[in-house]
DNA sequence: CAGATCTCAGCTTCACTGACATGT
DNA sequence: CACATGTCAGTGGAGCTGAGATCT
């Protein structure tokens, strides 16, 4: 086994980093929703409902990166299970906003708890001030990306 | 721990900041790898394997987080298509020492100029004192995930 | 024997593209 | 008309589990 090296760009180490963490805290979020029977556009869907009430098929499908189809057949199996609910027809054109439901309220709180831990996990060996600074600099991050 | 500022807790915030910007770079950086026929975990092997000359199937995968299966298979098309070498039989045991091609250094390199575009984009407004800091909690949050 | 590796095979499942109706 | 939305349908491929052989 070796270890890492030294001498490289700075801007470069930093994408090919939040790339590692990407991945590395991807695999390990799946590992802890499996046993959930739930993945992480799952997961992100139900904490976006949570935060946004409301919101309809094609805006969360934006919001968690996937196509409107692929969040529609996620909906709809959410809607089977009961964990979400849309009214049967639509209040103005189209668009069906959809609610969380008591059952969605209590399954996303269940992965929430899971999710912790990895967090914890990760966030281990981190001063309170490296967090501080380090939830700055993701916040920046993402507004990049997501701006587009 | 101390935490607390309007009434958001900053550790389980950072988390979730983090679950976001994995979500949008593996989306940004997947937009940018399918044009040349590469996915995240592909152009994680050639980066490993430039990194790292030598390492076997087993090891590959543990480094991108798949089953090694699966990066067998993966290393097979690699192979048949003569991005990376490995030897017919096994210098010792089983382990057969994967290496780059130098067909395979010129992917990696087309895929790495692609992805840069992804981190220009992350990183746009960011200082450099910013991104320095970035580094150090990214480095910190990589290792804790990893070690398990 | 345990433990690790490489690899073949079958399978599951998530998200994709295509297409169409409907609404502003 | 352009444009967005919801939805049905078919497709693809990445990764998984199972199983077997080989090597230390």
């Amino acid at each position: 086994m070796s270890q890492d090296e030294a001498g490289v760009d700075l801007n470069t180490s930093l994408g090919y980093l939040l790339k590692e963490a990407s991945v590395a805290l991807r695999s390990a979020m799946e590992e802890v929703l499996r046993p959930l029977g739930m993945t992480i556009t799952h997961y992100s869907c139900l904490e976006l409902l949570a935060q946004r009430p409301g919101l309809s098929n094609s805006e969360l499908a934006r919001g968690t990166f996937v196509t409107r189809q692929s969040m529609n057949v996620l909906l709809q199996s959410l809607e089977r299970d009961g964990f979400v609910t849309r009214p049967a027809e639509a209040p103005v054109g189209k668009v069906l906003p959809t609610q969380l439901t008591a059952s969605g309220r209590r399954s996303l709180e269940k992965a929430t708890v899971a999710v912790r831990s990895v967090e914890e996990r990760m966030l281990s060996g981190m001063s309170d001030a490296e967090r501080a600074v380090a939830f700055v600099a993701l916040s920046s991050m993402i507004h990049s990306l997501k701006d587009r």
